[in-house]
RNA sequence: GCGCGGUUAGCUCAGCGGUAGAGCACUACAAUGACACUGUAGGGGUCGUAGGUUCAAAUCCUAUACCGCGCACCA
């Protein structure tokens, strides 16, 4: 490497690489005999979608763990693909052709299914082109998208099986409708919101008693019309004798009978409850006890119809409302309108109050519940954090039938044929069964010419919880073998957030349960070992990012600004597990910076010295002489391999914030900063300013080894988090020879070091923190004398021959780290700014410019503050309690404490006196 | 109403029994053969509040306040 840049450019740098990468098929994920397997399956993302950052944690993530299972030489793969997204997507193309004036039903289903189609062709595939610039390493060949033809047939086949099992039937029900979108949603698709309204008390006449009126309060009066009844509870005196007799309905004037229900609540409004069976969940059940009539007084659209009388037909349900308060106020039967606030149910998607509606829809018992609470409960399945265990029980705990129906035209259409002719309205349970009636079968009845097939289609989401299979060839045998279902089946990791754990996560593994290696043990039928939850990103003032808000900065900036490393290694620096994040900036900027630190000491490397043999550790590890190693040597290599074990407990807990954390500390503090900058001194050619002491060649050696040494493993703990430029400078320092790759390597080097090393002496690496404890504390002296940071200033030292031996071992270092020309032992102190330090008395040779009586006040107060802190450990050794007590370990150390601390006070003392 | 998080330096967050940490921001110094996307030093916190357990509490327990989220909801 010639001519190296001062600063990490990224952009061509990812470039390369990837392409070599998808060149060389390192991402191809192949079952390998003998190894241990490691599979992610993607959560897929809409084909409309564009990266969010959101994306970008949840994606990082798994090319981390991915790319950590093929250093430690698993059969990796991560499969992607993307998500039909019923009614996102169509909504979505709807509006494009709302532009051109075009409705839907202009153009007809199939005309509009195709569009659809080639809108995918056309713009489906950009959120994975994305994936590849933040340098996700999924297997592309086995891109999936869940309306290929075989994943269709995955997803139709299930229909047909769960029909015949009986777990899937058709039923007039209450559901959640969203008058935009014209479907039905399960209730997972509906988010509660506060919304501000009137509570309004509205009098209903007695028929028998003409001037007198029973009252009820109700928050929608525009569908009074709808009423066929007013509930009181039963054991209300109030309203027993009325219990029988009817009252006037004061819009769509009509006689109503009172009835008596437990469901009514005494102690709300007046304990009176208008009943309207087709638009309350309530009310509707309420009418199923008493037989009541269904008076459905809206349209699809949410516009209120005929059955509203003429006053408020055609009106949209808001205009309605308020017409109809007005009407009940003319006819003086609105007694009040209060001011009020209650939760309503919002269409996720829509964004606009659904509305309970009575229509046919398809339903599904689901399978497998009690197995999926099993798994969870035993720990078949682990979730991380595991606190989403209760929530994800709870909800299984209350499980209701799934709405898998949608109006829509875009998704999986159910496969299921009418005989033509049939009223399909009053088709019984039994007439579902029976062959003459209904058709249902993946290639449909074959004699088409007499059936109708169902128009609707299958929720989104009854297509994706098949995905951790389907996505690998089920159910055909021959795909399942050439994509390895066999060998990457369960697979190892979901990641994604906790968001989508009812619409996503337990409904993949039920689905699982009931299809995959049936009669195996239950750990080999789940979809998944491990569930990482992620946080959410939210901005700066913690609201949730959106496209709407536009408060969502797009990663693509980001990763031109940062880079793909910059960006990948800040996003995890500030996700801690299951912890929501405030996405900062500047974060991203830290991860740039480090990338650039790597990249400066990399280069720094390769100008000290002829790079040596680095092809293997075996070759950096005989390039060591272990009998020449000094105490910075000793030392950064027992924190090298503490980082090793560090950063393989954190993959094994998940805490990938926290291996960011303990890689950049080491890295920047343990190694540039103190082992890098103390090589210098072994390294750089004496200069004036050196004490002159000649150079000992194997000093060097090994120093250039070592630094070959943790440079190499830092990247190859690195790798996974920032993969570019850890297979750049892996290539630049010489570890891989060309058409190689940094992932083709183990990430440890424990075991040989042990095996050609041995044991590093712990109580060298003790020294070095005295030794760095001693220059902070001489650079500080220095700065409060306003001295430079640089080599300028002789330093005297009065030791014990202990201190002496520490330091004079390491004086070049020690003297350069301190910012002193040189260090001079003395017998007694020098006069002059001191300090005290573990390794003796330091003075600072400026007798002269020293006012004697500013020094006395610095150390003083220096001396002040040793003699609170001996205070307070003589009491806590005083304390009988606490010798009784504490650890043995505890007291020894806070009795050492005091030692050293009544040293340093005496030794301050003596200065004082001195002046 | 039930459940789950959070409350630590100006900001964003780690720490989760042994006398407070990081990044950013701030102040001062440093144009040096790796790096100004840098280096050195510094200021800044009675760890939401009140009790309790303990020799020892930011850390464990109990209450409580506030912020956020989920589930269930009374019209």
């Amino acid at each position: 490497m010639s001519e190296i840049p001062k600063s990490y450019e990224p952009r061509d740098v990812e470039k390369r690489w990837y392409a070599a990468w998808l060149e060389a098929g390192c991402f191809k994920g192949r079952a390998q005999p003998g190894r241990e397997h490691y599979s992610i399956v993607i959560p897929p993302p809409n084909v409309t979608g564009v990266l969010t950052m959101g994306h970008v944690l949840n994606n990082t993530l798994q090319d981390i763990l991915i790319r950590r299972a093929r250093l430690e030489g698993k059969s990796a793969v991560w499969v992607p693909g993307t998500d039909h997204a019923g009614i996102a997507t169509q909504t979505v193309v709807e509006r494009e052709l709302r532009k051109q004036k075009v409705h839907r039903r202009d153009l007809g289903r199939e005309k509009f299914v195709e569009k659809v189609w080639s809108w995918r062709e056309e713009k489906g595939g950009i959120i994975l082109e994305q994936l590849r610039r933040l340098g996700a390493s999924c297997d592309w060949d086995r891109t999936q998208f869940t309306m290929d033809p075989h994943y269709s047939r995955a997803v139709l086949g299930v229909f047909v099986d769960l029909f015949r099992k009986g777990n899937i039937y058709r039923g007039k029900r209450m559901v959640n409708w969203c008058p935009a979108s014209l479907t039905a949603l399960s209730d997972e698709e509906v988010i509660m919101k506060p919304q501000k309204g009137f509570l309004y008390k509205v009098r209903y006449e007695l028929v028998d008693r003409p001037g007198e009126f029973i009252q009820v309060a109700t928050t929608r009066p525009e569908t009074i019309p709808g009423d066929v009844a007013i509930a009181v509870h039963p054991d209300d005196p109030r309203y027993t004798a009325l219990i029988g007799t009817k009252v006037w309905r004061p819009l769509v004037r009509a006689q109503i009978p009172i009835i008596a229900d437990s469901a009514v609540d005494k102690e709300f409004g007046a304990g009176s409850l208008k009943v309207t069976p087709a638009h309350d969940r309530v009310d509707f059940e309420i009418g199923q006890r008493h037989s009541l009539e269904v008076r459905d007084v809206l349209n699809p659209n949410g516009t209120l119809n005929d059955l509203a009388g003429p006053e408020l037909a055609g009106m949209d349900r808001f205009a309605g409302r308020k017409k109809s308060a007005e009407l009940l106020e003319a006819s003086g039967n609105l007694v009040a309108a209060e001011p009020y606030e209650n939760n309503i149910g919002y269409s996720e998607r829509a964004d606009v109050p659904i509305e309970p509606r009575l229509t046919w829809q398809w339903w599904l018992r689901y399978p497998r519940v009690e197995e999926a609470k099993q798994v969870v409960r035993d720990g078949v399945i682990r979730f991380h954090p595991d606190r989403w265990e209760k929530v994800y029980l709870h909800w299984l705990d209350s499980i209701q039938d799934w709405c898998i129906s949608r109006q829509l035209w875009w998704g999986h259409r159910i496969p299921v044929w009418y005989r033509k002719g049939i009223e399909r309205e009053t088709l019984t349970e039994a007439d579902l069964r029976d062959p003459a009636k209904l058709h249902v079968s993946l290639d449909g009845p074959p004699d088409p010419e007499n059936w109708e097939q169902e128009e609707d289609v299958l929720d989104t989401w009854a297509s994706s919880w098949l995905w951790p299979f389907a996505t690998m060839g089920w159910p055909d045998e021959t795909a399942m073998r050439e994509q390895n279902l066999a060998t990457f089946y369960p697979t190892s990791t979901l990641v994604t957030g906790p968001d989508i754990i009812f619409f996503w996560v337990a409904r993949m593994i039920m689905a699982g349960l009931e299809y995959m290696n049936p009669g195996e043990p239950i750990e080999q039928r789940v979809p998944f070992r491990n569930v990482y939850f992620t946080g959410i990103i939210r901005d700066g003032q913690g609201r949730k990012m959106s496209k709407s808000l536009g408060n969502s900065p797009d990663p693509l900036d980001l990763i031109d600004k940062f880079g793909a490393d910059g960006l990948r290694f800040g996003i995890i620096s500030i996700a801690p597990q299951g912890q929501d994040i405030r996405f900062q900036e500047d974060r991203i900027e830290a991860g740039r910076n480090f990338c650039n630190k790597l990249w400066n000491a990399s280069r720094f490397r390769q100008m000290s010295g002829p790079m040596g043999d680095n092809s293997s550790v075996d070759a950096i590890l005989s390039r060591l002489e272990p009998a020449k190693f000094d105490a910075d040597d000793h030392a950064i290599l027992l924190g090298l391999l503490r980082l090793e074990s560090e950063i393989t407990d954190a993959f094994a807990k998940f805490e990938f914030s926290g291996a960011v954390q303990k890689l950049y500390t080491f890295f920047w503090s343990d190694f540039c900063d103190w082992y890098v900058e103390v090589s210098k001194s072994k390294l750089q050619p004496p200069s004036s300013s050196d004490s002159g002491a000649p150079r000992d060649e194997s000093l060097k050696g090994n120093c250039l080894a070592i630094q070959d040494l943790v440079l190499r493993q830092v990247l190859l703990l690195l790798h996974p988090f920032t993969p570019f430029i850890t297979e750049e400078l892996w290539h630049g320092l010489g570890y891989g020879a060309e058409g190689t790759f940094i992932q083709d390597q183990s990430p440890g080097f424990a075991k040989e070091f042990e095996a050609r090393i041995g044991s590093l002496d712990a109580a060298a690496a003790a020294q070095v923190e005295q030794l760095k404890a001693s220059s902070n504390q001489v650079r500080a002296l220095k700065a409060e004398y306003n001295l430079a940071s640089k080599r300028d200033v002789k330093l005297s030292l009065t030791a014990t021959d202990a201190q002496w031996a520490i330091l004079s071992s390491s004086l070049a270092g020690f003297t350069r780290m301190a910012g002193a020309a040189e260090v001079i032992r003395t017998p007694e102190p020098q006069p002059g700014p001191s300090i005290v330090t573990a390794l003796g008395t330091f003075t600072l040779d400026l007798a002269s410019q020293v006012d004697p009586a500013a020094e006395k006040q610095r150390l003083a107060k220096e001396l002040e503050k040793v003699r609170g802190h001996i205070a307070g450990t003589e009491a806590r050794l005083a304390n009988k309690a606490f010798t009784d007590k504490a650890p043995p370990a505890v007291i020894d150390g806070a009795k050492k404490q005091l030692a050293d601390l009544r040293d340093k006070a005496a030794e301050m003392e003596r200065l004082i006196a001195a002046l």
